[in-house]
DNA sequence: ACCTGAACACCGTTCAAGT
DNA sequence: ACCTGAACACCGTTCAAGT
């Protein structure tokens, strides 16, 4: 079971969520295809498990940057934690933390994230509100990163930058009149990084939750 | 074409994102399976202009709501607008506002986002910032909510709230020394409403705007 | 209890051939 | 210019058979 789900991440981590096929992992695994049934029931329980044996390290990185006087800030840590993990890892935005029952350790990130609202002088509902929209946030930027290049430049054939930039010209040769807020925004976009992206937006939604807790 | 987007929405309107194949869409067009691919290239492409298609009604609505006196509530009403949208399509949600070249409405739908930012006092990295935390927000909330059930449910074999109470069921069983927050939450996570619960973290993410733009 | 691999029922995509 | 449908190279999943 260990070695599944091993080599099922070593799989997606090399290329992707398309390279993970039942046929490819039986033959790392040096076995049949039809023996991963043995372990997993279907290739969503693959997936989802996959994503939660990831989870783990996540967890654990995240329970180490809270215990701060301010449970804000505990919150940002962890949902910044999360967004690194998404990051490194884009085939996990689509399996990350869907509460099927086989994600463990996704339960336990969800807990963590709520524990820090009890800290925070606010009723239950906006504590379930509060949880709900960070996990939201995270990932909602998280499937817009990890949104898979067109397959050129998964091939290689063009780099991420030209890919960029072949983008920022599209942009600019917009109607100016009909489209004043790409052209506002263009530059910036050009010479954006996602985690300064991300971590701008948290702070709204942050910002948001200090004011509700009045903390 | 007109015709084979109708029809490929209509198929992912019926049965969900497995149910539109090439040879399903063909068969409801009276044709063969290659003569699509004169239309578009590949099944991505499909699924872009197929939600593009749908987002030309999505755009009209949302334009509809904009105009009043304050930026921050014609924000509110658009991302409200999408998230009625997404709800209606779960679908929707993968291939959502991805700015691929295939979508204009989709970049008129950022662009009127983003216009709502040019009336308030912020940078233009705030503005840029400010958007893509709205939208990041938006299809993150739609992904968590789009995520397809369970066979079971989906058959029609469990209801909806069968399997959402078994699933409080499932929470109210954990530990509650290790799970405080889950069991401090369960009673709301019962009775929740999805629009409710996307509402609360959007006004979250809006009071952090509201407090940057000093408005 | 755990594994094998052929077989089944599908996919998306291509392409020579048609009109 | 637009369409056809057989063919190709894959999939996930099942299952009788093995150890």
């Amino acid at each position: 079971m260990e070695a599944v789900l091993t080599e099922a991440v070593a799989l997606l981590d090399e290329a992707g969520e398309s390279a993970l096929t039942f046929r490819a992992l039986a033959a790392r695994l040096g076995g049949g295809v039809g023996s991963i049934y043995w372990y997993v029931s279907s290739k969503d329980e693959l997936l989802d498990r996959a994503a939660d044996h990831v989870l783990a390290d996540v967890l654990r990185a995240a329970e180490m940057l809270t215990g701060s006087d301010d449970p804000i800030d505990d919150l940002r840590a962890i949902a910044m934690t999360l967004f690194d993990a998404i990051a490194d890892r884009p085939w996990l935005g689509a399996y990350f933390m869907r509460n099927t029952g086989v994600q463990p350790h996704g339960m336990k990130l969800y807990e963590l994230i709520g524990e820090q609202t009890l800290r925070l002088d606010l009723t239950r509902r906006e504590r379930f509100h509060a949880v709900s929209a960070v996990i939201g946030y995270v990932v909602g930027i998280a499937a817009d990163m990890g949104q898979q290049p067109p397959q050129e430049v998964r091939d290689g054939e063009v780099s991420r930058e030209d890919y960029l930039s072949r983008f920022v010209a599209q942009w600019r040769a917009m109607d100016a009149d009909q489209y004043p807020f790409v052209h506002h925004i263009v530059d910036d976009f050009e010479v954006h990084d996602d985690a300064d992206q991300f971590s701008a937006g948290l702070d709204l939604l942050l910002a948001g939750l200090r004011l509700q807790a009045g903390a």
